[in-house]
This record gives structure tokens, C-alpha cells and sequence, in this order.
RNA sequence: GACCCGUUCGUCCAACGGCCAGGACACGAGGCUCUCAUCCUCGAGAUCGGGGUUCAAUUCCCCGACGGGUCGCCA
């Protein structure tokens, strides 16, 4: 039987990170079993959903890499995949159900309810409602018929309970005193979640439901009604919560919890895939960098961790920066500009760019993060802003005015203007001053770099172009000397 | 409170009854070096507690503690 999984996000907010995990889950199992992945939009809260947020989900799916065979927006045997747009079929269901009394109309009030889960929890039970207040179906019914509206609720089965085998945490068991009689169908004739996820799950004929442990308790519901519907369950794997650093929830509070938020913090979409492969899952060996195809072929929902995972984003970024090392200088080149041009409020030129692509490879090994690439070339773009710290730290040193001036005094007889070229004469100054490298190059820097810390000298310089560097020697000797 | 899930270095993962409990991030020390990075070497750092089972438990079982999740006409 060919896999079929899916993922269903609520576009009741931007793609988080747990999400984009799951998905990637999902994508990989798929792919290592030649299954097929569906993307669907369980938007059945027609108060909090957004077309924007519907949108985000599938750019931020797709930035990651991970593509569906099927889904809301490429289509297929099952479409819709939005829910929203299969209300019909829903209301069908239910009302089968209800015909074959295997649910039914509830009438009870919200404060017999209220009062019932508030006696349960002080005799020490679970506030589940067993269904006591229901109405003998032909009182029900002629409530119904006089107009009044009732949502209908899954009569479960009591006594009883439901085990399944879950893929990552073995056999779990939850007896029925447990599950309450859940809404399947509003009032105003709208589906709830349980519904509508189960009735697509059996439709869309899903062979394994993976998602977050968040929904582990409504899983028997889920069961319960995927037979009632005369299907069979699928396999559910539920995986273990993202964590903030001090073990809570992953929230806000905590960074960034949307995916495109990475993406504009200029995190690498491979990056973030190794990462988010690794936060609970192990190829098996001590690797931690590994490719995609290793990924699908190693991956297996019994090798999942079942703890509860902190997402640490110091080595998100380590990794990014790894990622960003690995990269083609020419591709490292075009995924940076549009933020070096971001940071500048401005396209660059022609020329500009290839001074960028010049200095690309000594920022590629220094960029953890592709927005840090923007702030380390800001010199070569516009005038110099002399960081105060640095200039303090270095400029104010004696060897400082006579570095700078022996530079340009050296650098202005230069015939050919490159690296090589630079350093030597450089070194040959800094023989002759008798100064180390430190203390006869940091000068140099923070006059054409404006700060202490930058990318290499010479080929600053270098990238700078004659008149720039010397002119930028001049203004700092002028400042010196005015200083 | 009830139920469910979980518990190996600070963090993420290995070890799925048997070598000094391994790797990565972070951290510390050193090296390389024109700064910062990269890179290299070294170091420190963990099996929650208590009972069992076994020749042998990180690993299996039970109890406890702790952490997380769920208890809606949200998903």
C-alpha cells in the first residue's frame, strides 16, 4: 500500500518552526518510502484564519525545500484540501452518524456542563463528559425540528477504551472515562476539528498521521470516529514539543517561533533543515552535518526521540555558518546581495558588485548568519563610520599617526594595486617602523574600515581601490592630526 | 486535580543487557594568524532517586520525584 501522509496547518498564524518540523518529518518519511506527502489547510476556525497566513505556510514549506504531491495549492485526486470548502461533506457525516445513533444532539447547557467538569475535578476524575445529559432521540429530534440549535456530539462507547501502537512512544491506552463525548458539528452546522481531520484523513485515504504530541489525548477520539466512519485507523506517530531554552513551550518570548522569521534573519534554508532534522531525530551515527538524501534514506519514525526537545539556536547558527562556508562563492554572492542591498537602501552597481563578489570569500568564512554579510562590506559601500570603541582603542596609540602616514606615503608608489602587492609593501613598513603586525596594522584597518574588526586588510584594500584607501588614509590622518 | 507522555554532559543526539558512557553546540586553555572569524590540539562536563530482575544494567520491571502535554461548540 503506497504511504500517504500528510500535514494540516491552521493559517491561524505564520508557519512555526514545530510545524515546519513536522512537515519535514512528514516530507522525509514520504520520500524514503516513494509515499506521497499532501499538504491540507485544516482551516475550520473561520474566526482566526488569514489568507496571509495561508500563503506564509506555503512559501515558508517551499523556501525549506520540501514539495507535496498533492495540497492546496497544486491540487489533486482529493481537492479541495482546504477545509473550509468541504463543509458539505462534513455535515454528511455527521448526519450519518447521527442516523445510525452513534451520536447524537446535545441539548445540555453550558452550565450543566460547567457544573459537571467542576464535580468531576473535585471527586479527583477527569472533567470528561460521559453523555448524561442526553436527550431520548425523538425529544431531541423535535427540539431540533422546532428550530432550536444543538450541536451533535460522538457518542462514545462507555465502558471502554482505546490503545493504539504509536510509531515513536510504543502501545499507549486511554480508557473512554477519559474521552469525552466530544462536538463533532456545531450549532450553527460548521465541524470541529476532530471531524473534519478525521473525515479527510479517511477520504484522503492517509496511511500515517504524524504531528505533535499536542494532540496525543485526542487521538482515540480520532479512532473512535475514524470507526465509526467504517475505516481503519491510520499509524500515528506523535512527536515530542519544541522547547524554549528554559524548558517551556517554545514561544515568543523566547525569539522567533515563525519560520520566515529564520529566513529573514539570514538563516540558510539547508541549514535550517539539517537543524531541524536533527532536533529529535539521529541518522544513527555521531554525524550532524548530513545531506538530504542521507536524511531520507536513514529516516524512521522508531528512531524519533520521544523527549521534549530545546531548540538552541547557537547551534542553528554554528550549523548556518557551516552551510554558508560550504556554499559556491558565486551562489554565497547571490543569496547575500539582496540583503547587502536591504542593508544599504539601494541596488548596487555593476561595479559594486563585483567588488563584493571580490571580497565574498573572506566575509563567506566570517558570516554565521547571511544579514552579518551586509554589516562586514557596509565599508566598502559608503563613507566610513568610525566605530567610537575602535578608534579609541587603537587611534590613540603613538605608533597610530606614523603607521598611517608611512601607509600612504608606501601605498601611493604602489604600481600594481593588489593583495599581494599591498602586503608587501605593508610588511616592508612595518619592518621599518619596527612595529609588530598588531600594533602597525590595526591603525590601517580602523582608518579604512572605521572599525577594528573587518575582513582581511590587504585585501580590503585591495577591493577599496587606490583612491578610496588612500583617501580614507588621508581623512584619518587629518583627524588624528586635528585630534 | 485527573489522565497521557517523558527523564544520559548546560543543550541536541549515540550507546537498544556486556570495551575507561561516544559525538556535536556552547564553555575553558593553547596553537595558527594583520583584527575578527575559520581551522587544529587539549580540557572540564551526564546516566533523577529508591527498589527489584540478571553473572552483568544507561538499557528490562515497579515505586517516587521532577518536567511536558491534554482536559472548549480552538486547532
Amino acid at each position: 500500500m503506497t504511504v500517504r501522509v500528510r500535514i494540516a496547518p491552521s493559517p491561524t498564524g505564520f508557519l512555526h518552526v514545530g510545524t515546519a518540523r513536522a512537515a519535514l518529518y512528514n516530507w522525509l518519511f514520504a520520500r524514503g518510502r516513494n509515499g506521497v506527502f499532501i499538504l491540507r489547510s485544516d482551516d475550520t476556525d473561520s474566526e482566526r484564519n488569514d489568507p496571509k497566513y495561508q500563503q506564509d505556510i506555503v512559501t515558508s514549506l517551499r523556501w525549506l525545500g520540501l514539495d507535496w504531491h498533492e495540497g492546496i495549492d497544486v491540487g489533486g485526486p482529493h481537492a479541495p484540501y482546504q477545509q473550509s470548502l468541504r463543509s458539505d461533506r462534513y455535515r454528511e457525516v455527521a448526519m450519518d452518524l447521527l442516523e445510525r445513533g452513534l451520536a447524537y444532539y446535545c441539548f445540555a447547557t453550558p452550565e450543566q456542563l460547567d457544573e459537571f467538569r467542576r464535580q468531576a475535578q473535585a471527586a479527583g476524575r477527569t472533567p470528561a463528559y460521559d453523555g448524561r445529559f442526553r436527550l431520548e432521540s425523538g425529544v431531541a429530534a423535535a427540539r431540533v425540528a422546532a428550530g432550536e440549535p444543538a450541536p451533535i456530539r460522538l457518542a462514545v462507547p462507555r465502558p471502554g477504551a482505546t490503545t493504539f501502537h504509536d510509531a515513536v512512544r510504543g502501545e499507549v491506552t486511554f480508557d473512554h472515562a477519559q474521552v469525552e463525548d466530544f462536538v463533532i458539528l456545531r450549532s450553527d452546522g460548521s465541524p470541529t476539528y476532530h471531524l473534519a481531520s478525521t473525515v479527510d484523513d479517511v477520504d484522503f485515504e492517509v496511511t500515517h498521521v504524524v504531528r505533535g504530541e499536542d494532540i496525543l489525548s485526542s487521538t482515540p477520539k480520532h479512532i473512535i470516529l475514524t470507526e465509526a466512519l467504517g475505516a481503519r485507523p491510520p499509524v500515528y506517530a506523535h512527536l515530542a514539543l519544541l522547547m524554549g531554552p528554559d524548558g517551556k513551550k517554545l514561544s515568543k518570548r523566547h525569539g522567533h517561533t515563525a519560520l520566515n522569521a529564520y529566513r529573514a534573519d539570514g538563516v540558510l534554508p539547508e541549514a535550517m533543515v539539517n537543524y531541524l532534522a536533527l532536533l529529535g531525530w539521529s541518522p544513527g551515527e555521531d554525524e550532524t552535518i548530513v545531506s538530504l538524501e542521507e536524511m531520507v534514506a536513514r529516516f524512521r519514525l522508531e528512531d524519533v526521540t520521544k523527549n521534549a526537545t530545546i531548540f538552541d539556536n547557537d547551534k542553528l547558527e554554528w550549523m548556518n555558518g557551516v552551510y554558508i562556508r560550504e556554499l559556491a562563492v558565486d551562489d554565497f554572492v547571490a543569496r547575500a546581495t539582496p540583503l547587502v542591498e536591504e542593508h544599504l537602501g539601494r541596488a548596487l552597481a555593476v561595479s559594486e558588485g563585483e567588488q563584493l563578489a571580490a571580497i565574498a570569500p573572506h566575509v563567506q568564512e566570517r558570516a554565521k548568519r547571511l544579514t552579518e554579510v551586509a554589516e562586514q562590506v557596509a565599508f566598502i559601500f559608503g563613507d566610513v563610520e568610525y566605530d567610537a570603541a575602535s578608534w579609541e582603542k587603537v587611534m590613540t596609540t603613538p605608533e597610530a599617526p606614523t603607521a598611517i602616514a608611512a601607509a600612504r606615503a608606501g601605498l601611493a608608489t604602489l604600481e600594481d594595486w593588489n593583495t599581494p602587492a599591498i602586503e608587501a609593501i605593508l610588511r616592508d613598513m612595518l619592518e621599518e617602523l619596527e612595529l609588530s603586525a598588531r600594533k602597525g596594522f590595526q591603525p590601517l584597518r580602523v582608518a579604512v574600515t572605521g572599525s577594528t574588526v573587518s575582513p582581511p586588510l590587504f585585501e580590503s584594500i585591495e577591493v577599496l581601490g587606490r583612491d578610496v584607501a588612500l583617501a580614507r588614509l588621508e581623512a584619518a590622518a587629518t583627524r588624528l592630526g586635528a585630534g
